[in-house]
DNA sequence: CACGCGATTGCCT
DNA sequence: GGCAATCGCGTGC
């Protein structure tokens, strides 16, 4: 994906990640899902971003450039985020939830759980899942050959899916703001199921043709 | 170098 | 629903 489409406003970038790919290769096979779960933070008129005070050595990738990836440490697990806007800015995306589709055996193992619900909703679980720590902070899923990172529009999976917007979950400033974005009814979403217009029951639906493109996700 | 806390999760009531 | 575990990082002494 061009730099471009990562060179918005982290809330559009946020809503059109929705039903796209998040997938990693990992001991020997890919590991990974659908995006339906988002949360954008914005920069330093964010006070609930990493970004809004500033340059850290800790918080450096989300300063770094527009598709490349911030994975940082909290309580003792590790979160995932795609960097938005131009170099610099300090803008990102965090991952909060997928819909598990590839390798989903090695889930289940490093989950330690055979309910898919505790798989991959929440970011701390998609981490754990996928295999994802620090190590991976500041890489580029573009340019890396075992990751995948695709956003919605792109990936054609899903013709069309109904998006709710909430405030983000856990955060104690800006906890107003309307930042949270998933795939409205989508079983694996974390957080409230009150949250949904419609029961979280629903999975994603995707066609044969669909998956075929990805058929390389697969070996 | 001590201390407090968090974009979380899991277990308990 | 509440709350403890857990550990890296930022702050301040």
């Amino acid at each position: 994906m061009d730099d471009a489409f990562y060179d918005r406003t982290t809330d559009q970038v946020a809503r059109d990640l929705l039903g796209g790919i998040l997938s990693k290769r990992d001991r020997g096979r890919w590991i990974g899902g659908v995006i339906v779960e988002t949360e954008a933070y914005l920069s330093t008129n964010d006070p609930a971003s990493h970004a809004h005070r500033g340059l850290t050595p800790s918080n450096t990738s989300m300063f770094g450039p527009p598709g490349s990836i911030y994975v940082y440490p909290i309580h003792a697990k590790h979160c995932i985020n795609v960097v938005t806007q131009a170099s610099g800015t300090g803008s990102a995306v965090l991952i909060r939830a997928l819909q598990p589709i590839w390798g989903t055996s090695l889930m289940k193992r490093r989950r330690n759980s055979h309910d898919d619900r505790r798989w991959t909703s929440g970011p701390g679980m998609i981490c754990q899942s996928l295999g994802i720590d620090r190590r991976h902070d500041g890489i580029d899923p573009e340019v890396d050959p075992k990751w995948c990172l695709m956003p919605g529009p792109a990936t054609g999976l899903v013709n069309k899916i109904s998006i709710t917007t909430t405030p983000r979950i856990g955060v104690s400033q800006a906890k107003e703001l309307p930042l949270r974005f998933f795939v409205d009814g989508n079983r694996y979403v974390s957080g409230r199921a009150a949250d949904h217009k419609r029961p979280r029951r629903e999975t994603l639906k995707i066609s044969e043709a669909a998956l075929r493109r990805f058929g390389f996700l697969l070996s």
